[in-house]
DNA sequence: GTCTATACACAGATAGAC
DNA sequence: GTCTATCTGTGTATAGAC
């Protein structure tokens, strides 16, 4: 699977997303017509990424917030309560977000080292096509009240469970090693992190996402597999 | 070699760093008296990195600090002229840890497997020995000023180029495979900060720094020697 | 050296005109 | 729906007593 194939079986582009957004918010989203609504929620969430990659959603300001999505403050209350409340539709759009791709990607091939390739690249490929919200999840996920903080453990704990169930019917399957399969899938999830936490590097060297996840792939394999056979390099 | 050897090679306890982040200060540090200032840098750097790993630097006020410092804001003001600095001086120290580990590890063993081996280790036992300046390093790195910015930039590639340093001698010597060894490097430096990161998911796990360091090393052989069954091929 | 009290800028949030 | 003007709390930092 290539990233082409991917973003022909997902439609998470920032239209969709904020149609979903606004569609999961109706009850506190004071704005009625649904066009205005969308476009306004764009402006909004492109905004609050831009600032937040540079200084953190902490140091981001209403105003700050105000002036680089074009609105006024007056306009943009309407759509949250709060500045903690921007900060929970975001992070529960996002924990949405990749629970469905999981969903979609761990099951359907039959042999585990399929899954499993399937599965990390998809979670890659994810973080691409959302590179923002997975940033924005990452770095502000201390930043949350008890409730928020403990829907991302579980998100956490979700997509490492599926991993190490994949590696475990591998290693019946006698496809991979006996290993430590739960620090195998931390170890994964930490090289699938890496590429949207470090997006201005691969960025600068030109490092494709499809390079980078058949590397991540190859990495893996070359520890998990029983027969080491990955001649092909890179 | 093990945690408890590396332990034994460096001194980074509480008091000697504290010693030296007052004697690279003195000019702006106010208080005269070393004892009294390192035992007051003590408190209010533990005291930074607890609210810190709870909130954030940004979101931690000098009142918190003050609070769990036990040093009035009157009292703290004298070690830093602002917060801004209070930040400089423990990202500049942090830096310079790193550094003087890397240094003194990099070189030594003649056979690069085990110069592979011996940098990849100190490091993770450095930031198990420092955990909270590395906590504090990653997650606040991206609210610099430019300068600030530059050199953890600087600091980032120069133990990237370490790396990629000895994959290449490796792979002259023949023993490492022919790879993407930047590719590599940058993957080897995300399974070190997954360490210092989840820190609070290896701990519930009750994994150890020694097992989590040789993991990564047997990780990072089985994709980078060149195996038994690639030299019969040749 | 360390304290308390305070200056004053800016934060989040809202009211009310249009 | 969107604007400007404004309320009120909290932030960083300092002054001056002890």
């Amino acid at each position: 699977m290539k990233y082409a194939d991917f973003l022909n079986m997902v439609d998470d582009s920032t239209r969709a997303v904020c149609r979903r957004v606004y569609a999961e918010n109706k009850d506190t989203i004071k704005i009625k017509k649904e066009e205005t609504a969308i476009k306004n929620l764009e402006k909004i969430l492109g905004a609050v990424f831009d600032i937040t990659y540079e200084k953190g959603f902490q140091a981001m300001s209403m105003r700050d917030l105000s002036r680089r999505s074009g609105l006024s403050m007056g306009a943009m209350y309407p759509y949250f309560r709060s500045k903690e409340e921007l900060l929970g539709i975001i992070l529960r759009q996002g924990r949405a977000m990749l629970k469905n791709v999981f969903e979609k990607f761990k099951t359907g091939s039959e042999r585990p080292e399929d899954r499993l390739e399937k599965v990390i690249k998809a979670h890659i490929f994810l973080s691409e096509r959302a590179k923002p919200w997975f940033y924005f999840m990452f770095m502000e996920a201390k930043n949350l009240s008890a409730g928020e903080r403990k829907a991302i453990l579980e998100s956490e704990a979700y997509t490492e469970a599926v991993i190490v169930e994949i590696l475990e019917a591998g290693e019946r399957a006698g496809v991979f090693r006996k290993r430590r399969h739960v620090l195998t899938a931390s170890i994964i999830k930490a090289m699938q992190q890496e590429w949207y936490l470090k997006r201005w590097k691969y960025a600068r060297r030109k490092v494709t996402v499809d390079e980078y996840a058949d590397y991540v792939i190859n990495f893996v394999n070359s520890f998990c597999l029983v027969q080491n056979s990955d001649m092909e390099a890179n």
